[in-house]
DNA sequence: CTTACTGTTATTATATTGATTACAGTTAGA
DNA sequence: TCTAACTGTAATCAATATAATAACAGTAAG
């Protein structure tokens, strides 16, 4: 799993968190705890999908312009880390004659696309807001 | 996702395949595409569950220890990958002030546990039967 | 007692990931 | 109009994770 998921999804979150839905880099980076211009480089894949906007030079920072309640982690997942549940590394070797060797790969791929349609469902159960909703839920727990 | 996983899963279907049920580590790392140390490795973890047996010294090996019908990719993710959902970075930072920050890891943590579940319910789905059933409609389609 | 195996650890090479730097472009306000 | 505070983006460096390889002890068949 690709890491920028979990920036997307926190910044999001702080976004809707906060009361004038809105922060610059360096506020997110902070909060979320990397550098800047990281945090810059997932804040463009999400404008460029529409979920924030973006407002350059002085008093600018990124605005949220989405409903917290409709975006899911689906959606999140698809933006950044499509693909991420089959490992790089393939078994197998489609020029030996053994019928296993040829044909692992291919197996294998279908496993894993079937795997990440799993997880995708899974993430679409997720809205920001819930994902808000926890995290007052576990401070609420201390 | 670990690439073990993969390992795991071509070299008993491997086994399952061959007539003997029998192969060494030479063997199964030229069918794999990778090195018989790789293979030993991966084998001793499936040998301490039983699903393998080896046999030390000449004519030696890896024997199939169980039944493929039965044995699902579930076992062999556990076995290998159990944890690999979550991304290694976190973010957020226990020692700041902001909700957001404070309790993000602990909520994303909970949120890759769900989808490992996931993961795990859908490759509890595939036995080693039928990966080698794939391959073999696969073998079939060329 | 030699040869062909496994078991295991250590080392090296490679790939991936994240941090950092740098700088061009933009905009508000003095 | 100039400056300061922003974003956008690419390039580079550092750290980490992954896979390959080497090395060698232990084991068993012939």
């Amino acid at each position: 799993m690709n890491s920028e998921f979990t920036i997307a999804v926190h910044s999001l979150a702080l976004l809707a968190y906060r009361p004038d839905h809105m922060a610059t880099s360096d506020m997110i980076a902070h909060n979320v705890c990397t550098h800047p211009a990281r945090v810059r480089k997932v804040m463009a894949m999400l404008r460029k999908q529409g979920y924030v906007a973006a407002k350059e030079g002085i008093g600018g920072g990124f605005l949220l312009n989405c409903n917290p309640d409709e975006v899911t982690l689906a959606e999140m997942y698809r933006l950044t880390s499509m693909g991420s549940v089959k490992p790089g590394w393939c078994s197998g070797d489609e020029e030996q004659d053994c019928m296993i060797a040829c044909n692992m790969a291919t197996v294998m791929d279908h496993i894993f696309s079937g795997a990440e349609k799993q997880l995708i469902d899974y993430f679409g159960q997720w809205t920001i807001r819930d994902v808000l909703e926890q995290v007052r839920k576990e401070q609420q727990s201390k």
